[in-house]
DNA sequence: CATAATCCGTAGCCATTGCTACATTTATAC
DNA sequence: GTATAAATGTAGCAATGGCTACGGATTATG
C-alpha cells in the first residue's frame, strides 16, 4: 500500500483519543459542580475545605479550580464565603449527577460489588456517550 | 451531628476520586504501549510520527512522552530510530489491549453502535477494575 | 553525490493540577 | 474584647501534556 494511505489510516484512528482528551478537559468541572450540589444538599453549605476533603486534595488546589469555574460562570464565589452554583452550574450538576447515578446503578446490576462500582463509575461517567447511556438505561429496565 | 463526624463522612467519599486520579496517571503509558504494539504489528515499525498521527498530537508531545516511558523501562528508544517495547512494556501492552478489547466488545453487545463504542471504550478501559472486567466477561458469555 | 523531502530533537511557551509554606481573615472560646 | 483556632488566600515550585518555531539528521530522488 502507498505510504500516504497508511498514514491516513493511522490518522483515522485518532478520533477516540481526541474525544477522550476533550472529555477529560470537562471532567473537573462536572465533578466539582456535582460535589457542590451534594455538599449544599447534605451540609447546608459548601466551603473550600469541604471540597478539599471531598476530593482529598489541598485547599489550594480547590481554591484555584473554584476561581476558574467562577470565571466560567458555573459557580459563584466570594472570598471567605460559601460556594454556590449558578444556573448554568446547577444544570450541569443535575445532568452529571443523573448520568453518574445511571452508570453506578448499571455497574451494580451488572454484578459489580458496590465498592468497586463506586470507584469505577467515578471515572467511567465522563466517558459515556448518549448512545452508551441509552444502552445502560435499557439494560436497567 | 458533630462537626468532626461530618468532616470524616465527607472525607470517606474521596476514595473514588483518588483512585480515578491514579488511573489517569497510568493512562498515557497504557495507551502508548498499546499503540506501539499495534503499529509494529501493522506497519512493521513504530516511529515518533506514527504515534503523532495515531494520537493526533504534535511530534514534540510524543517525543517527550516516549522519553519518559523509556526512562520508566516500558519502551526502548534511540534518536532517529524506531521505537520498540521492553518486556515490561510488552506485558503492559498485551494486558491493556486485552482489557480494551473486552470493554469494546462489551459495549457493542450492550447495543452501542460501533463508532460510539470505539470512542467510549478508549476512555472507559482505564477505569475498569478487575471486578468490573469480570462482570463484563460474564455478560459476553 | 547533491539536493530536496522527511523525520526528529530542542528551546521555550501555556494551561492544568498537584504540593508546601506563609499571610490574612473570620469564627470560636474564654 | 482579646486570644486562639479555623478557614481561606497568596506565593512559588513540580510534573504532565498541549503547542509553534527552528535546526539538525536521515532518507529519498534525480
Ligand atoms: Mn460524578
Ligand atoms: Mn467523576
Ligand atoms: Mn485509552
Ligand atoms: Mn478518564
Amino acid at each position: 500500500m502507498k505510504k500516504k494511505r497508511v498514514q491516513e489510516k493511522i490518522k483515522a484512528r485518532s478520533v477516540p483519543f481526541s474525544q477522550t482528551r476533550s472529555r477529560h478537559a470537562s471532567e473537573t468541572a462536572e465533578d466539582y459542580v456535582e460535589a457542590v450540589l451534594d455538599l449544599i444538599d447534605e451540609k447546608g453549605e459548601c466551603r473550600v475545605l469541604d471540597l478539599s476533603r471531598f476530593f482529598n486534595v489541598s485547599h489550594v488546589t480547590v481554591s484555584r479550580i473554584v476561581k476558574r469555574l467562577n470565571d466560567a460562570d458555573l459557580l459563584y464565589t466570594q472570598p471567605y464565603k460559601p460556594i454556590e452554583l449558578t444556573d448554568k452550574g446547577y444544570k450541569l450538576a443535575k445532568k452529571s449527577k443523573k448520568r453518574h447515578e445511571i452508570v453506578l446503578a448499571f455497574l451494580i446490576k451488572l454484578g459489580v460489588d458496590k465498592a468497586n462500582a463506586e470507584i469505577d463509575s467515578e471515572g467511567i461517567e465522563h466517558h459515556v456517550s448518549p448512545s452508551t447511556l441509552d444502552a445502560m438505561k435499557k439494560f436497567l429496565k
